[in-house]
DNA sequence: AGCCTTTCGCTACGGGTCGTAGCGTAACTC
DNA sequence: GAGTTACGCTACGACCCGTAGCGAAAGGCT
């Protein structure tokens, strides 16, 4: 980010407003809770947020990434306290990550920013940058203190480590995202000691596969 | 399924033409295929189809409704053919889930109808009738067949069974679709075989619950 | 201060889609 | 043949999109 000469408002005439820019992406996460991201309109939001139309299309080209960047701010909250087992950590997280995924916000708006984007690299690519590798950090620091707790073997080939930390977020994301969005059933302390359960019993035999 | 007084075209007058019907889903993927979900229009499937736009209205209320019923038909697709093992029958089922997800209707389109169904619910329900649950009887007939050949426990609770049958389906299912559409990355071999055995691997650990 | 540049709110617009209504015609049942 | 329903077609109001043009506001630069 600001790789590029920093061209931040270009150093002259009138700058962007950041009053503007908070007030838009709070009423276009208040739209998304009142109508959905279906019904959400860019005039919409405009109103809410006490702006006009043209100011919104300044910033973003489209209903899509302004709700990428409207929803992402909400993912800061997850957090991986050291909670001193590898099982207490990753249930401590799955939770965190199903009462987020509570939220009418994210519930309507991730999925469809999602199948959105797999006709737009460049929404792609913005959704892995603002939401995906946010999430993605969690795990690798899960492994690792995993590691210094002895829980989990030292790593020996490094692309198998790569492999199974991209197995593990697929398989917690994907199945924390399925349970309450497809399934429609609470994300529980049941299901989640059951996954962690899972989780840690078969991280050995996925191991040995080197 | 026909469980109300069976109201198949009422008995008397012009009956629907199934013909239309076939063309219409027909059209309906071709749209998906070349244009995605978010740009389909009702018009243009109907003119794909050859027919006028008030016959879609006729038998579908909505776009979602339409395109659920137009992809359901592609999950039909799946079998689980005994491959002799736990683990053979994971992956092969794996890859033929991978391989219906990577056809472009059903990428753009199965992401955006779950996402719409967050806030509705008798298309939440069409959904599960017709897609979901047809995938969830593979899991049941994954877990017998091993049950028979002695690698699983035979049931003792039915409740931990149930519970348990939920958790396998959300995992496979969930970690594919965040796989292939949020990490956009592809389900080969090696992925496979990964999360196959940790599956086979942390299945005793969850059983060991109770 | 004055000039330049950019953003702001506002209005208006063409283009497109939605979902429905109304019509005459076609197809099937009794 | 009479009754009923589906069909194709056209037209329509309503809504949303994304942009253009305007004058005014708010900064930087000399």
């Amino acid at each position: 980010m600001c790789s590029r000469t920093k061209p931040r408002s270009s150093r002259t005439g009138r700058p962007r407003s950041t009053e503007a820019d908070a007030a838009i992406l709070e009423a276009t996460r208040a739209a998304l809770v009142e109508l959905g991201w279906s019904k959400l309109t860019m005039g919409d939001v405009a109103g809410r947020a006490g702006v006009a139309k043209t100011t919104l299309y300044r910033r973003w080209a489209n209903k899509n990434e302004l709700v990428v960047d409207a929803v992402a701010v909400l993912f800061d909250e997850l957090e991986l306290p050291d909670l001193g087992s590898l099982q207490a950590d990753i249930e401590h997280v799955v939770l965190q990550f199903a009462a987020l995924l509570e939220r009418p916000e994210t519930k309507t708006a991730l999925m469809a920013v999602v199948a959105e984007s797999t006709r737009d690299a460049p929404l792609r690519e913005r959704i892995r940058a603002s939401i995906v590798d946010r999430q993605k950090r969690l795990v690798l620091t899960g492994r690792r203190r995993a590691q210094e707790r002895g829980e989990l073997p030292a790593d020996r080939d490094p692309e198998a480590v790569d492999a199974t930390d991209d197995l593990i977020f697929d398989v917690i994301a994907g199945a924390v995202v399925h349970r309450a969005l497809v399934s429609a059933e609470p994300v529980d302390e049941n299901w989640v000691a059951r996954l962690s359960a899972l989780l840690v019993g078969g991280l050995g035999a996925v191991a040995a596969l080197g």
